[in-house]
DNA sequence: TGGACGATCCCCT
DNA sequence: GGGGATCGTCCAT
């Protein structure tokens, strides 16, 4: 039997498929924080959880860079930010107000200290491991309605169950990892001040989707 | 060893 | 829009 050639239509489409869900490569961090923030816009992230894929679109980014006082590196290395300073494409998580995580992406070469904090993700896939995630605690929360599910750093955390457990985790291998998606034009990408960030004010390096119901506030 | 505070969230007014 | 929850981290004693 003659075997029969697809469609060009259906060539590209697959060809499309297959670069959407094509990992982040490590070259991909290496480069300048700021530049990492605003392309990991309209990227997906994938947590496996317990043979689950949870998948959200990231729609909120924030850079954080070397020689900035808003950064946790600022006064230099310790134990607790020094996933921060390993090579680019690994995950620092980090614990706050006590009861909160917050989930960046490292950048740059090692040494440097710098890392984009993934402020909220449009909920692609597992959705309702999300909502058990987000309402193990008695609250209502994402039942009001699903953009409080991930439009924050520290719900997104609690939605993909991201702890200090994952803190330092490669980016490049099979627990949590990053897919190409397709690139938010300029015209759709939104630029201000950091939130919650006083020393560094005047540095515009949160970067979001416009007109999406997940940006955070 | 103590104290201030934080890249937040939720509930209540 | 304001305050409380809640605890690890860091720096100053």
């Amino acid at each position: 039997m003659k075997r029969r050639e697809l469609p060009a239509s259906i060539q590209s489409s697959i060809y499309n498929f297959q670069f959407l869900m094509r990992t982040l490569p490590r070259s991909f961090y290496l480069r300048p924080t700021v530049r990492v923030a605003r392309d990991l816009l309209g990227k997906y992230i994938v947590r496996v959880l317990r043979g689950r894929k949870l998948t959200g679109k990231i729609v909120e980014a924030e850079a954080y860079c070397e020689g900035d006082r808003a950064s946790h590196s600022y006064r230099g290395r310790t134990k607790r930010n020094d996933v921060m300073f390993w090579e680019g494409g690994h995950l620092y998580v980090y614990f706050t107000y006590g009861m909160h995580f917050c989930a960046n992406v490292v950048t740059r070469k090692a040494g440097r200290g710098e890392a984009v904090l993934i402020r909220a993700v449009e909920p692609i896939g597992g959705v309702d491991v999300m909502l058990k995630n987000r309402s193990g605690r008695n609250r209502r929360i994402a039942r009001q309605s699903l953009s409080n599910l991930t439009n924050g750093p520290a719900k997104f955390c609690e939605a993909f169950r991201i702890t200090r457990e994952q803190n330092g985790i490669d980016l490049l291998g099979n627990q949590i990892y990053i897919l190409n998606g397709v690139r938010i034009p300029e015209s759709k990408v939104g630029r201000s001040a950091r939130i919650g960030v006083n020393n560094g004010r005047e540095r515009r390096w949160r970067f979001f989707v416009k007109g999406t119901a997940w940006v955070s506030r």
